[in-house]
DNA sequence: GATTCCATGTTAGAGCCTCTCACATGGATG
DNA sequence: CATCCATGTGAGAGGCTCTAACATGGAATC
């Protein structure tokens, strides 16, 4: 209930953390993360360059949460694109591994973010990387007949999420271009993933 | 003929360029890319902080040149690991692949690094990353009975090729250690290599 | 309602970094 | 020997990170 029509500033920002995040997607989706800066993020949101510093440690920090923030959204396009599907089935798979690929895609600087060497991950973040991958070891557990995500499970489900992660990765390296290999993605993507689900 | 004795320095410093990158090298892999600085390397090479940029164009240019030495000892051991072995084996693209994942466990931040989002790799860089991505096409080809590398060899090796770089990632995002999920990868990986190699 | 408190903001500034410019040096070349 | 130019140095502009001391105003307390 903040900051929409600009009316007035309700407290002092009104909520600076939302907007310093938001204004550092969009820096680090324009110029990448190394040339991320906080100053122009605070700047961006029309605050000193103090102030991010009363919301994030360092400028680490804050990219942390514009990866956690990534990671969160990520798995909730996970939920809605598997909505409906059968649990385990080769369809629901596909569309969690296009998903992925569709959202490196979208957001190349921020999906980078999402799996760079940060030194250290809040709690939130390792959280909603966790939900993400959750959404593939329970199709691949129940494809398994199985009620828990053990060990064999994450083995089995392991070649799967690598393949898509690298396959994303690749992606954005331009592996896949007009000039360089074009490829149709979803027939190879399907046909690994009929190899490789277990059943 | 330089720089091997350190008798005495040969010319004004015997072989900066070389010396920076080395000095980079051990920089970005202590600390990270991202706090990487040249002036640092600079230091370290027992130069000005000014003298880089007669060798390099930007801060960037100089991780290039990191990332590129990478590439080069990788697709080198990539070619001394599969010495021998049966062109299109399943063995040889298996000891390829682990190549690979150690090479991200020995090298993570140069790892990272080799993959990151560069503005602008130079020639050397790229082909240093083609070499590599031959090693493993040319074992595809040869299993498909193939002479050249089409687009259906391609299409062929990228599950290969983007697990196995998936895997590494997810390695050295400490998601296979003890206390998380521990697996042996030489099973499963070669379980998927061997589902996945055509033929 | 007035007072107090504290979360959240600001200004000033130390220290480091990137990158440039003018200048220095010495091996290679004619 | 004289000259040239690749490669080095020192000084410095400008930007960034992060800190410290101070300011402000909504919320809690009396």
């Amino acid at each position: 209930m903040a900051a929409e029509t600009g009316a007035r500033k309700p407290y002092h920002h009104g909520d600076l953390r939302r907007a310093l995040v938001d204004a550092a997607r969009a820096l680090v989706e324009e110029k990448g993360a190394a040339h991320f800066s906080v100053a122009q993020a605070a700047r961006q949101a029309g605050v000193s360059s103090a102030a991010p510093y009363r919301h994030f440690r360092d400028r680490e920090e804050m990219l942390d949460a514009v990866a956690g923030d990534g990671l969160a959204r990520m798995a909730e396009r996970f939920r809605l694109v598997a909505e409906g599907l059968e649990l385990g089935s080769v369809e629901a798979v596909l569309r969690i591994g296009l998903a992925y690929i569709d959202f490196a895609v979208c957001e190349p600087a921020v999906f980078r973010l999402m799996f760079a060497e940060l030194q250290e991950k809040s709690e939130e973040t390792c959280a909603a990387g966790e939900a993400c991958h959750m959404h593939l070891l329970c199709h691949v557990a129940a494809r398994m007949g199985r009620e828990e995500v053990d060990e064999t499970v994450f083995a089995a489900a392991l070649p799967l999420w690598t393949m898509v992660h690298g396959i994303a990765f690749l992606k954005l390296d331009g592996k896949f271009s007009e000039d360089c290999m074009p490829v149709e993605l979803e027939p190879i993507l399907r046909n690994a993933v009929t190899r490789l689900l277990p059943g």
